[in-house]
DNA sequence: CTTGGAATGTCAACAAGGCTGACTTATCCT
DNA sequence: AGGATAAGTCAGCCTTGTTGACATTCCAAG
Protein backbone atom coordinates (compact mmCIF):
# COMPACT_ATOMS: atom_id res chain seq x y z
CA UNK A 1 0.00 0.00 0.00
CA UNK A 2 2.71 2.57 0.86
CA UNK A 3 4.69 1.01 -2.33
CA UNK A 4 1.43 1.87 -4.61
CA UNK A 5 1.35 5.47 -2.78
CA UNK A 6 5.15 5.96 -3.27
CA UNK A 7 5.48 5.19 -6.81
CA UNK A 8 3.74 4.14 -9.83
CA UNK A 9 5.06 3.88 -13.09
CA UNK A 10 4.50 2.82 -16.82
CA UNK A 11 6.58 2.01 -19.66
CA UNK A 12 9.23 3.54 -16.88
CA UNK A 13 7.66 7.23 -16.65
CA UNK A 14 6.52 7.63 -13.02
CA UNK A 15 2.81 8.88 -13.14
CA UNK A 16 2.82 9.79 -9.92
CA UNK A 17 3.20 13.75 -10.48
CA UNK A 18 -0.90 12.92 -12.44
CA UNK A 19 -2.56 12.23 -9.27
CA UNK A 20 -5.49 14.94 -8.15
CA UNK A 21 -2.99 15.13 -4.88
CA UNK A 22 0.01 16.23 -7.26
CA UNK A 23 -2.04 18.39 -9.01
CA UNK A 24 -3.58 19.89 -5.97
CA UNK A 25 -0.46 21.12 -4.70
CA UNK A 26 0.59 22.37 -7.90
CA UNK A 27 -2.36 24.28 -8.07
CA UNK A 28 -1.69 25.79 -4.75
CA UNK A 29 2.04 26.27 -5.16
CA UNK A 30 1.07 28.63 -8.34
CA UNK A 31 -1.38 30.17 -6.45
CA UNK A 32 1.43 31.30 -3.61
CA UNK A 33 3.88 31.70 -5.93
CA UNK A 34 1.67 34.35 -8.05
CA UNK A 35 1.83 36.37 -4.65
CA UNK A 36 5.38 36.79 -4.19
CA UNK A 37 5.96 37.11 -7.78
CA UNK A 38 3.78 40.66 -7.87
CA UNK A 39 4.48 41.50 -3.72
CA UNK A 40 7.12 43.70 -5.06
CA UNK A 41 6.22 45.75 -7.51
CA UNK A 42 3.16 45.67 -5.42
CA UNK A 43 4.59 47.31 -2.61
CA UNK A 44 6.37 49.91 -4.56
CA UNK A 45 3.16 50.97 -6.27
CA UNK A 46 1.39 50.84 -3.10
CA UNK A 47 3.27 54.18 -2.29
CA UNK A 48 2.17 55.94 -5.54
CA UNK A 49 -0.87 56.40 -7.32
CA UNK A 50 -0.23 53.55 -9.37
CA UNK A 51 -1.67 50.02 -9.59
CA UNK A 52 -0.66 46.40 -10.97
CA UNK A 53 -2.23 47.57 -14.23
CA UNK A 54 -0.05 50.47 -14.45
CA UNK A 55 3.08 48.38 -13.79
CA UNK A 56 2.23 45.87 -16.83
CA UNK A 57 1.42 48.20 -18.96
CA UNK A 58 4.83 49.73 -18.54
CA UNK A 59 6.35 46.54 -18.53
CA UNK A 60 4.94 45.94 -21.91
CA UNK A 61 5.18 49.44 -23.52
CA UNK A 62 9.47 49.13 -22.03
CA UNK A 63 9.37 45.76 -23.85
CA UNK A 64 8.48 46.52 -27.21
CA UNK A 65 8.58 50.34 -27.82
CA UNK A 66 6.64 51.83 -30.23
CA UNK A 67 4.19 49.05 -30.20
CA UNK A 68 0.22 50.49 -31.09
CA UNK A 69 -2.44 50.45 -28.55
CA UNK A 70 -4.34 48.11 -30.21
CA UNK A 71 -1.20 45.58 -29.71
CA UNK A 72 -0.54 46.13 -25.81
CA UNK A 73 -4.20 45.44 -25.92
CA UNK A 74 -4.42 42.08 -27.06
CA UNK A 75 -1.43 41.86 -25.15
CA UNK A 76 -2.97 42.18 -21.96
CA UNK A 77 -6.36 40.87 -22.43
CA UNK A 78 -8.20 43.99 -21.17
CA UNK A 79 -10.95 46.16 -23.07
CA UNK A 80 -9.93 49.32 -24.52
CA UNK A 81 -12.01 51.21 -22.05
CA UNK A 82 -9.82 49.53 -18.94
CA UNK A 83 -6.59 50.36 -20.70
CA UNK A 84 -7.30 53.83 -21.84
CA UNK A 85 -7.75 54.58 -18.08
CA UNK A 86 -4.76 53.45 -17.70
CA UNK A 87 -2.56 55.31 -20.39
CA UNK A 88 -4.56 58.15 -19.35
CA UNK A 89 -2.42 58.51 -15.92
CA UNK A 90 0.66 57.68 -17.73
CA UNK A 91 -0.02 60.46 -20.10
CA UNK A 92 -0.60 62.65 -18.14
CA UNK A 93 1.73 61.99 -15.61
CA UNK A 94 4.73 62.32 -18.59
CA UNK A 95 5.44 58.05 -18.36
CA UNK A 96 4.37 57.24 -21.45
CA UNK A 97 4.38 59.00 -25.19
CA UNK A 98 2.31 58.58 -27.98
CA UNK A 99 3.42 59.36 -31.37
CA UNK A 100 0.46 58.95 -34.10
CA UNK A 101 1.55 55.99 -36.57
CA UNK A 102 3.87 56.51 -39.61
CA UNK A 103 2.34 54.67 -41.79
CA UNK A 104 -1.25 54.34 -40.52
CA UNK A 105 -1.84 57.36 -38.58
CA UNK A 106 -4.90 55.80 -36.86
CA UNK A 107 -2.76 53.90 -35.11
CA UNK A 108 -0.23 55.38 -31.77
CA UNK A 109 2.79 54.51 -31.21
CA UNK A 110 3.37 53.86 -27.08
CA UNK A 111 6.79 54.98 -25.85
CA UNK A 112 7.85 55.27 -22.20
CA UNK A 113 9.60 58.70 -21.27
CA UNK A 114 12.62 59.54 -19.17
CA UNK A 115 10.86 59.26 -16.18
CA UNK A 116 8.67 56.34 -17.31
CA UNK A 117 12.14 54.02 -17.73
CA UNK A 118 12.61 55.20 -14.30
CA UNK A 119 9.87 53.71 -12.92
CA UNK A 120 10.07 50.23 -14.84
CA UNK A 121 13.58 49.87 -13.93
CA UNK A 122 12.70 50.31 -10.38
CA UNK A 123 10.12 47.70 -10.76
CA UNK A 124 11.47 45.40 -12.96
CA UNK A 125 14.45 45.54 -10.63
CA UNK A 126 12.86 44.41 -7.49
CA UNK A 127 10.66 41.97 -9.40
CA UNK A 128 13.68 40.45 -11.09
CA UNK A 129 15.80 40.42 -7.81
CA UNK A 130 13.20 37.89 -6.62
CA UNK A 131 13.21 35.90 -9.38
CA UNK A 132 16.92 35.60 -9.82
CA UNK A 133 16.59 34.26 -6.49
CA UNK A 134 14.52 31.90 -6.92
CA UNK A 135 16.57 30.74 -10.35
CA UNK A 136 19.98 30.55 -8.46
CA UNK A 137 18.02 28.33 -5.72
CA UNK A 138 16.65 26.03 -8.13
CA UNK A 139 19.51 25.98 -10.45
CA UNK A 140 19.37 25.82 -14.21
CA UNK A 141 17.57 22.39 -14.89
CA UNK A 142 14.40 23.26 -12.61
CA UNK A 143 14.23 26.63 -14.58
CA UNK A 144 14.60 24.66 -17.57
CA UNK A 145 11.28 22.68 -16.53
CA UNK A 146 9.81 25.53 -14.59
CA UNK A 147 9.60 27.31 -18.03
CA UNK A 148 8.31 24.36 -20.15
CA UNK A 149 5.21 23.61 -17.28
CA UNK A 150 4.19 27.06 -17.53
CA UNK A 151 4.26 27.71 -21.46
CA UNK A 152 1.94 24.12 -21.35
CA UNK A 153 -0.16 26.34 -19.14
CA UNK A 154 -0.77 29.02 -21.10
CA UNK A 155 -4.00 29.18 -23.77
CA UNK A 156 -2.42 27.86 -26.88
CA UNK A 157 -3.38 31.21 -28.82
CA UNK A 158 -1.65 32.99 -25.56
CA UNK A 159 1.16 29.95 -26.11
CA UNK A 160 1.51 31.47 -29.75
CA UNK A 161 1.86 35.05 -29.05
CA UNK A 162 4.45 34.08 -26.75
CA UNK A 163 6.60 32.18 -28.42
CA UNK A 164 6.22 34.65 -31.59
CA UNK A 165 7.07 37.14 -28.69
CA UNK A 166 9.90 35.71 -27.02
CA UNK A 167 11.92 34.32 -30.02
CA UNK A 168 11.33 37.57 -31.84
CA UNK A 169 14.34 39.51 -29.40
CA UNK B 1 30.63 37.37 -28.74
CA UNK B 2 27.56 35.17 -30.00
CA UNK B 3 29.84 32.59 -27.94
CA UNK B 4 29.44 34.55 -24.89
CA UNK B 5 25.91 34.99 -25.43
CA UNK B 6 25.15 31.39 -25.71
CA UNK B 7 26.54 30.43 -23.19
CA UNK B 8 28.47 30.80 -20.40
CA UNK B 9 29.81 28.70 -17.29
CA UNK B 10 30.90 28.98 -14.17
CA UNK B 11 32.18 25.49 -12.22
CA UNK B 12 30.72 23.50 -15.13
CA UNK B 13 27.06 25.06 -14.21
CA UNK B 14 25.57 27.08 -16.86
CA UNK B 15 24.44 30.91 -16.13
CA UNK B 16 22.58 31.55 -19.24
CA UNK B 17 19.11 31.44 -17.05
CA UNK B 18 20.49 34.13 -14.56
CA UNK B 19 20.79 37.35 -17.50
CA UNK B 20 17.88 40.06 -17.28
CA UNK B 21 16.77 38.70 -20.58
CA UNK B 22 16.18 34.94 -19.46
CA UNK B 23 14.91 36.55 -16.05
CA UNK B 24 12.56 38.93 -18.34
CA UNK B 25 11.32 35.59 -20.04
CA UNK B 26 10.25 33.65 -16.80
CA UNK B 27 8.38 37.25 -15.71
CA UNK B 28 6.48 37.30 -18.71
CA UNK B 29 5.89 33.31 -18.59
CA UNK B 30 4.97 33.81 -15.27
CA UNK B 31 1.76 36.52 -16.16
CA UNK B 32 1.06 34.61 -19.09
CA UNK B 33 0.70 31.19 -17.48
CA UNK B 34 -1.38 32.48 -14.46
CA UNK B 35 -4.00 33.98 -17.10
CA UNK B 36 -4.17 30.25 -18.38
CA UNK B 37 -4.32 29.18 -14.63
CA UNK B 38 -7.31 31.13 -13.86
CA UNK B 39 -9.08 31.15 -17.07
CA UNK B 40 -11.21 27.62 -16.51
CA UNK B 41 -12.61 28.48 -12.91
CA UNK B 42 -13.16 32.12 -13.97
CA UNK B 43 -15.39 31.35 -16.72
CA UNK B 44 -17.40 28.76 -14.56
CA UNK B 45 -18.17 31.50 -12.12
CA UNK B 46 -18.06 34.25 -14.32
CA UNK B 47 -21.93 32.48 -15.52
CA UNK B 48 -22.98 32.83 -11.76
CA UNK B 49 -22.69 35.39 -9.02
CA UNK B 50 -19.79 34.27 -7.98
CA UNK B 51 -15.73 35.74 -8.33
CA UNK B 52 -12.12 34.33 -8.31
CA UNK B 53 -12.82 35.06 -4.38
CA UNK B 54 -15.33 32.84 -3.86
CA UNK B 55 -13.25 30.28 -5.47
CA UNK B 56 -10.58 30.76 -3.45
CA UNK B 57 -12.05 30.46 -0.30
CA UNK B 58 -14.33 27.37 -1.20
CA UNK B 59 -10.80 25.82 -2.32
CA UNK B 60 -9.40 26.10 0.95
CA UNK B 61 -12.47 25.08 2.76
CA UNK B 62 -12.41 22.07 1.10
CA UNK B 63 -8.63 21.55 1.59
CA UNK B 64 -9.08 21.57 5.29
CA UNK B 65 -12.94 21.68 6.84
CA UNK B 66 -13.41 22.72 9.59
CA UNK B 67 -10.60 25.22 9.65
CA UNK B 68 -11.55 28.16 11.08
CA UNK B 69 -11.90 32.30 9.88
CA UNK B 70 -8.63 33.43 11.40
CA UNK B 71 -6.81 30.66 9.77
CA UNK B 72 -8.41 30.87 6.72
CA UNK B 73 -7.58 34.77 6.39
CA UNK B 74 -3.96 34.22 7.48
CA UNK B 75 -4.14 31.68 4.14
CA UNK B 76 -5.75 34.13 1.72
CA UNK B 77 -3.59 37.22 3.01
CA UNK B 78 -7.20 39.30 2.88
CA UNK B 79 -8.92 41.49 5.43
CA UNK B 80 -11.70 39.79 7.40
CA UNK B 81 -14.06 42.49 6.01
CA UNK B 82 -13.18 41.25 2.44
CA UNK B 83 -13.32 37.67 3.20
CA UNK B 84 -16.44 38.19 5.12
CA UNK B 85 -18.21 39.54 2.46
CA UNK B 86 -17.40 36.56 0.23
CA UNK B 87 -18.48 34.17 3.03
CA UNK B 88 -21.48 35.85 3.87
CA UNK B 89 -22.82 34.87 -0.07
CA UNK B 90 -21.46 31.13 0.51
CA UNK B 91 -23.36 31.18 3.59
CA UNK B 92 -26.36 32.42 2.27
CA UNK B 93 -26.42 30.21 -0.47
CA UNK B 94 -25.80 27.03 0.93
CA UNK B 95 -22.91 26.56 0.25
CA UNK B 96 -20.81 26.49 3.20
CA UNK B 97 -21.79 26.59 6.90
CA UNK B 98 -19.48 27.55 10.01
CA UNK B 99 -20.14 25.63 13.56
CA UNK B 100 -19.31 27.01 16.48
CA UNK B 101 -15.70 25.49 17.57
CA UNK B 102 -15.98 22.93 19.61
CA UNK B 103 -13.13 23.47 22.09
CA UNK B 104 -12.89 27.35 21.84
CA UNK B 105 -16.62 28.59 21.42
CA UNK B 106 -15.56 32.30 19.86
CA UNK B 107 -13.98 30.39 16.73
CA UNK B 108 -15.89 29.17 13.49
CA UNK B 109 -15.37 25.83 11.92
CA UNK B 110 -16.14 26.07 8.07
CA UNK B 111 -17.54 23.56 6.03
CA UNK B 112 -18.26 22.86 2.43
CA UNK B 113 -22.15 21.42 2.49
CA UNK B 114 -22.76 19.11 -0.48
CA UNK B 115 -23.71 21.84 -2.28
CA UNK B 116 -20.78 23.78 -1.96
CA UNK B 117 -18.65 20.27 -2.77
CA UNK B 118 -20.31 20.17 -5.86
CA UNK B 119 -19.42 23.14 -6.64
CA UNK B 120 -15.85 23.28 -5.59
CA UNK B 121 -15.42 19.41 -7.89
CA UNK B 122 -16.86 21.48 -11.12
CA UNK B 123 -14.36 24.15 -10.19
CA UNK B 124 -11.49 21.55 -9.80
CA UNK B 125 -12.02 19.73 -12.08
CA UNK B 126 -11.68 22.38 -14.72
CA UNK B 127 -8.58 23.60 -13.09
CA UNK B 128 -6.44 20.21 -12.50
CA UNK B 129 -7.65 19.34 -16.24
CA UNK B 130 -5.86 22.22 -17.60
CA UNK B 131 -2.74 21.33 -14.89
CA UNK B 132 -3.02 17.47 -15.63
CA UNK B 133 -2.15 18.71 -19.22
CA UNK B 134 0.36 21.17 -18.43
CA UNK B 135 2.36 18.46 -16.46
CA UNK B 136 1.94 15.41 -18.59
CA UNK B 137 3.06 17.56 -21.59
CA UNK B 138 5.95 18.82 -19.85
CA UNK B 139 7.39 15.38 -18.22
CA UNK B 140 8.09 14.29 -14.74
CA UNK B 141 11.55 16.37 -14.75
CA UNK B 142 9.89 19.79 -15.49
CA UNK B 143 7.15 19.37 -12.84
CA UNK B 144 10.08 18.54 -10.21
CA UNK B 145 11.80 22.08 -11.37
CA UNK B 146 8.49 23.89 -11.83
CA UNK B 147 7.52 23.18 -8.38
CA UNK B 148 11.03 24.22 -7.05
CA UNK B 149 11.47 27.41 -8.44
CA UNK B 150 7.71 28.43 -7.18
CA UNK B 151 8.31 27.44 -3.92
CA UNK B 152 11.71 29.46 -4.39
CA UNK B 153 9.91 32.34 -5.43
CA UNK B 154 7.01 32.48 -2.47
CA UNK B 155 7.84 34.53 0.46
CA UNK B 156 9.34 33.08 2.94
CA UNK B 157 7.02 32.98 5.87
CA UNK B 158 4.23 32.16 3.10
CA UNK B 159 6.87 29.12 2.09
CA UNK B 160 6.56 28.02 5.67
CA UNK B 161 3.04 28.09 5.39
CA UNK B 162 2.82 25.98 2.30
CA UNK B 163 5.47 23.56 3.52
CA UNK B 164 3.59 22.92 6.43
CA UNK B 165 0.34 22.56 4.89
CA UNK B 166 1.48 20.17 2.07
CA UNK B 167 3.56 17.65 3.94
CA UNK B 168 0.38 17.93 6.62
CA UNK B 169 -1.65 15.72 3.94
C1' DC C 1 -14.21 59.82 -54.82
C1' DT C 2 -17.10 57.74 -51.82
C1' DT C 3 -17.97 54.57 -48.50
C1' DG C 4 -17.27 50.69 -45.31
C1' DG C 5 -14.51 49.18 -41.86
C1' DA C 6 -10.55 49.60 -38.70
C1' DA C 7 -7.96 51.89 -34.84
C1' DT C 8 -8.51 54.88 -31.34
C1' DG C 9 -10.53 57.64 -27.78
C1' DT C 10 -14.21 58.88 -24.63
C1' DC C 11 -18.51 59.15 -21.70
C1' DA C 12 -21.41 56.79 -18.47
C1' DA C 13 -22.70 53.23 -15.46
C1' DC C 14 -21.78 49.26 -13.00
C1' DA C 15 -19.56 45.22 -10.27
C1' DA C 16 -15.97 42.59 -7.92
C1' DG C 17 -12.92 42.67 -4.56
C1' DG C 18 -9.32 44.79 -2.35
C1' DC C 19 -8.49 48.43 1.58
C1' DT C 20 -9.00 51.40 6.28
C1' DG C 21 -11.29 52.64 10.44
C1' DA C 22 -14.50 52.17 14.03
C1' DC C 23 -17.35 49.43 16.74
C1' DT C 24 -19.98 45.27 18.86
C1' DT C 25 -20.48 40.75 20.72
C1' DA C 26 -19.05 36.66 22.67
C1' DT C 27 -15.67 34.18 24.79
C1' DC C 28 -11.40 33.00 26.89
C1' DC C 29 -7.81 33.50 30.13
C1' DT C 30 -5.25 35.55 33.86
C1' DA D 1 -13.12 41.58 37.13
C1' DG D 2 -10.84 42.99 33.18
C1' DG D 3 -7.86 42.70 29.23
C1' DA D 4 -7.12 40.07 25.02
C1' DT D 5 -8.85 37.44 21.19
C1' DA D 6 -12.12 35.70 17.33
C1' DA D 7 -15.52 37.02 14.70
C1' DG D 8 -18.84 39.94 12.51
C1' DT D 9 -20.58 44.41 10.75
C1' DC D 10 -21.20 49.22 8.93
C1' DA D 11 -19.51 52.81 6.11
C1' DG D 12 -16.67 54.59 2.72
C1' DC D 13 -12.97 54.50 -0.53
C1' DC D 14 -9.94 52.78 -4.53
C1' DT D 15 -8.44 50.04 -8.50
C1' DT D 16 -9.54 47.60 -12.23
C1' DG D 17 -12.34 45.01 -14.72
C1' DT D 18 -16.94 44.98 -17.55
C1' DT D 19 -20.95 46.79 -21.34
C1' DG D 20 -22.85 49.89 -24.36
C1' DA D 21 -22.95 53.86 -27.16
C1' DC D 22 -20.81 57.08 -29.91
C1' DA D 23 -17.18 60.28 -32.37
C1' DT D 24 -13.06 60.80 -34.95
C1' DT D 25 -9.72 59.77 -38.13
C1' DC D 26 -7.95 57.33 -41.68
C1' DC D 27 -7.07 53.41 -44.98
C1' DA D 28 -8.46 50.83 -48.80
C1' DA D 29 -11.50 48.89 -52.05
C1' DG D 30 -15.05 49.54 -55.19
Amino acid sequence: MAETMSSTSLGGESLLYLTDEQLRKGIEAMFFAYRGFTADPDRILGDMDYGRAHHRAVHFIHRSPGNTVGNLLSILGVTKQSLNRVLRTLFDDGLVEARVGKKDKRERNLYLTEKGRALERELSDAQRARMRAAYRAAGPQAVQGFRTVLEAMMDPEMRRQFQRMESGQ
